[in-house]
DNA sequence: CGATAAATTGACATCACTCAACACCGGTGG
DNA sequence: CCACCGGTGTTGAGTGATGTCAATTTATCG
């Protein structure tokens, strides 16, 4: 029975960018694995530009993104657009919003998305039976909550070079650890008004903040794809940091 | 057996003001309490200007507020400060830090500060004996998350007076649900400095803004003391919309 | 009453936005 | 095969908002 997916009536695990993030920091047994695989649903194709989650409506569901990408963005009443932060293979969707009676945000495919998606009541069966679920979940919110933290410092008082510098680095740190991104480079899946967007600048400037990169030879960039060149010098100007998380302690006889 | 504090040998829960958090949205037991109550230190006082978390060294407790203020903050090379967030009566500090190898940010009481702290070890250990305090873990982590999300909406996207509008708005719920303030007014806990840095504006300009509030009559204050003079038309300015967590749903008979 | 922190004011420079126009590309339909 | 088109990236000129860097007043606390 120790073959390769973790099927039941659910779906695969293996491979799956989610299980990759969550092994990173607790002990699932295979049985721990085989209940959650068999909660989730199968497969869930979104098409580019859909919505996921809509400003105002209520939400109730998680989703786990295998694939593709998408941002967590708020239209405000002057007609700008912010991005809270953008989505990767290997993120919850439906973290703020599920726990909130309505959505504070919306949430849309940037390019087509493939998700397996369980109710959010369902995982939290699931957490009362198995409090390792529960403390995955903690650790993944407490990991989205570091994340907006360091992009309220970026926002607050870094430069646009820097905050550009700090977001590339980000992006490329995330995607590594789910395996789609080589050791200098990746190739990135947003456009330049999405970056400016996320960033709080102008498109224009953005664009300006792109060119100084390349012409201070910190990154190559050529149809997206993004290499680094001078990684220290990037990470110094970013003042970026990478985040160790610490592992969930284990279950232990009772002290 | 239904008196007031849930003493054992840990300490008095009545009143706390993380207590009220946490009971807003999830049901615990008198049993629950009661080793929560256990688990925790007795108060712990924290002098005005001392520091609970610094940047760079390891953190691993949870520390709940019960009276007094502190700010979360990251210093950067070139000397800027950047608040991430304020902390107040009710809040739990170390949350993401303890879930880091190394803090990314430093805590500093910007009051004298009153708090019950346990080792994060020990609270993930009651975690598995009783899985709802996981969720409620979970719970103020989606919390912290949702309003670091909010903060980067304010920061990149909103105009100075909208943010510090947004900011006084954000700061007076906060502390009406754990009793710390009126229905249209509250004691300002902060100094302008603070509120620059929270903000990401200058000094002086942040204090013009403050002037700007008050000559559009939107609020008045006096000695800290704010008042909202006309509540309507600051949350519209601020485009403040009131959030409102669910209930974590309770423990069922599985399915 | 003196000392230190906090709030306020003003002059000035500059960064980053606005609002264009334009270039480029891939796809699509005539 | 070419014309058109939407999405994307790039460039430029002009300007206003916001930071910097004081000086000064006002509160707060021994």
């Amino acid at each position: 029975m120790k073959n390769t997916g973790n099927t039941t009536f659910g779906i695969k695990l293996d491979r799956h960018p989610v299980a990759t993030r969550l092994l990173q920091h607790i002990e699932l047994s295979a049985a721990d694995l085989k209940s959650f695989a068999a909660m989730i649903d199968g497969d869930l194709p979104i098409r580019r530009r859909h919505d996921l989650i809509v400003d105002g409506l209520e939400y109730r569901n998680l989703c786990f993104v295998k694939d593709g990408y998408a941002v967590r963005y708020k239209l405000l009443r002057n007609g700008k657009r912010q991005i809270v932060s953008v989505v990767l293979p290997g993120d919850v969707v439906g973290m703020p919003s599920s726990f909130y009676e309505r959505s504070a945000y919306s949430v849309t495919a940037v390019t087509d998305l493939t998700i397996n998606m369980c109710s959010l009541e369902s995982y939290v069966r699931l957490c009362y039976k198995r409090p390792q679920f529960a403390l995955a979940l903690c650790w993944l919110a407490v990991q989205e909550a570091a994340n907006n933290a360091e992009q309220v410092i970026n926002l607050g008082r870094r430069t646009p070079v820097e905050r550009l510098s700090h977001f590339l680095l980000d992006v490329h740190a995330r995607l590594r650890v789910v395996g789609r991104a080589e050791k200098n480079g990746f190739a990135l899946p947003f456009s330049q008004e999405i970056m400016a967007d996320v960033l709080g600048l102008s498109v224009p400037h953005l664009n300006r903040m792109m060119q100084q990169l390349r012409s201070d030879k910190l990154i190559a960039d050529k149809d997206r794809q993004v290499t680094f060149t001078d990684l220290d010098a990037l990470k110094t100007l970013a003042h970026y940091q990478p985040q160790e998380l610490t592992p969930v302690p284990g279950a232990m006889a009772p002290a």
